[in-house]
DNA sequence: CGAATGTTTGAGAGACGTCAACCGGTGTGG
DNA sequence: CCACACCGGTTGACGTCTCTCAAACATTCG
């Protein structure tokens, strides 16, 4: 019987206020796949008729087996896409931050295979499906060819994980895991001197990292009694990035 | 010190006559991502200006860090993609049959980050990159939003993967590796009751898999001696398919 | 205060890796 | 022609990493 979230953390309400005027100004704009486009073509569709979405902590954005209408970029928060495991488990396969596209490959009609779900409250900006596959059809040929190239870096990312997760100790697989985010974060200027915002509950790693919660503990607990890392209170930093990248080989 | 890999194995050599005369006739056509393309587009670029290239067994087919200026289509053979790991090993990302493409994502002018080599010879058609970009973006609506697609079931192949090297068991691994070639093979009308022509070592499910080749032969072994499979003779045989899918659940 | 959630710690079991050896087949070279 | 090396498959003994089961503790919320 799946059991309904409880979402205990505090967080303030969305105000209408934090939505970017135009795409031109947007945050994540330089984050995004079309962060390349020009000011004239962030005038035009599929941008024109964007929308706003929000999501509160632990809502469920795509359902497995959805056909989803809208492409949805992320402006704040943390979300996750996973699959249900037969064992009543889940797989986590990525954690979507600010910037990322929650569903990248949205353009064909075929039901989804994973689903999405925010982990603290989201923020997103909806791109028609219908209306960018077209405008992204008719764009000049290098726009054209580096939107096929959007799925690259999913894809290294992929990649990453499958050796990852194949081959890595758990020290390792930890290890990587928060150096990841972090320079994902910091790309973003959501990061500075190894310090960031970290909402992630230690299941979250297991579920993604492919081990129990409880070896995750010792593992984080072994790092942080060695003076490479410190957390709480949803907040993780850092310590010591040269140690660490030496764990990660 | 990289060592010469030695082909044991004996193949006969690849005549020019193998090569399909036309895409409309070519065995591999319903298989490939422009599989859907109708007969008058197969006579247009990119496949008017297509041509053949055939490799040797464990031939290198692209580096690392290289640009490929060709999307290859195997016709005949398999390949393998994979990454060097700084322990000197290798994760095998994925296997190429048949009508597959080599790089599909090669659109980019990015360097490759992972390499691909043949296993058994492998002949292959070959478009130049430029001339299928234009082409593909010509093409009308439709076409484009399913060449957007094809990365898509890379990418679940990929999500499979992290699935199952993040939670699954041995015996879990290799029966669910084993039942998933076989499904490809099925489809490319290469498989029939569960036979099929198998040129992997011990060694290639081991770097698929993460796993050591003993432990993967110990799994052989023991589903072998359950009667699950038989093999031998570069040769894979699947006897008990149900009593294989009840071990991936 | 009690219930629920998440973190932390301990003891024991099991799965998989490591190290090592042997075997059969095949090409190689004397 | 035969000894030999090499490769891949096979098997055994043993170590260790991670899981499983279990429980204590902190925090938050009702």
């Amino acid at each position: 019987m799946p059991q309904v979230q409880f979402e205990r953390r505090i967080y303030p309400p969305v105000m209408p206020t934090e939505f970017p005027t135009s795409c031109q100004t947007c945050s994540v704009r330089k984050l995004t796949p079309y962060g390349h486009f020009s000011d004239a073509a962030l005038d035009k569709e599929p941008f024109a008729s964007r929308t706003f979405a929000s999501f509160r902590a632990g809502q469920t954005i795509f359902r497995q087996g959805e056909r989803p209408q809208v492409l949805y970029t992320i402006l704040n928060g943390w979300a996750l896409r996973a699959v249900h495991l037969s064992d009543g488990g889940r797989q986590i396969l990525s954690f979507l931050l600010p910037g990322d596209m929650a569903v990248c490959s949205a353009f064909s009609q075929k039901p989804l295979e994973f689903w999405v779900k925010s982990i603290t409250p989201v923020t997103a900006c909806a791109l028609q499906r219908e209306v960018a596959l077209q405008a992204w059809h008719g764009a000049p040929l290098d726009d054209f060819a580096r939107t096929l190239d959007v799925r690259w870096r999913e894809m290294r990312s992929d990649d990453e994980r499958i050796t990852d997760l194949g081959r890595r100790s758990a020290v390792e697989r930890v290890a990587r895991f928060l150096l990841d985010i972090e320079t994902r974060l910091q790309r973003k200027g959501l990061a500075s001197e190894g310090r960031f915002n970290f909402p992630l509950r230690q299941e979250h790693l297991a579920d993604a990292l492919g081990l129990t919660p409880q070896h995750v503990n010792r593992t984080l607990t072994s790092l942080r009694s060695q003076g490479l890392i410190s957390y709480g209170d949803s907040e993780m930093h850092i310590v010591d990035r040269v140690a660490l990248e030496k764990i990660v080989k």
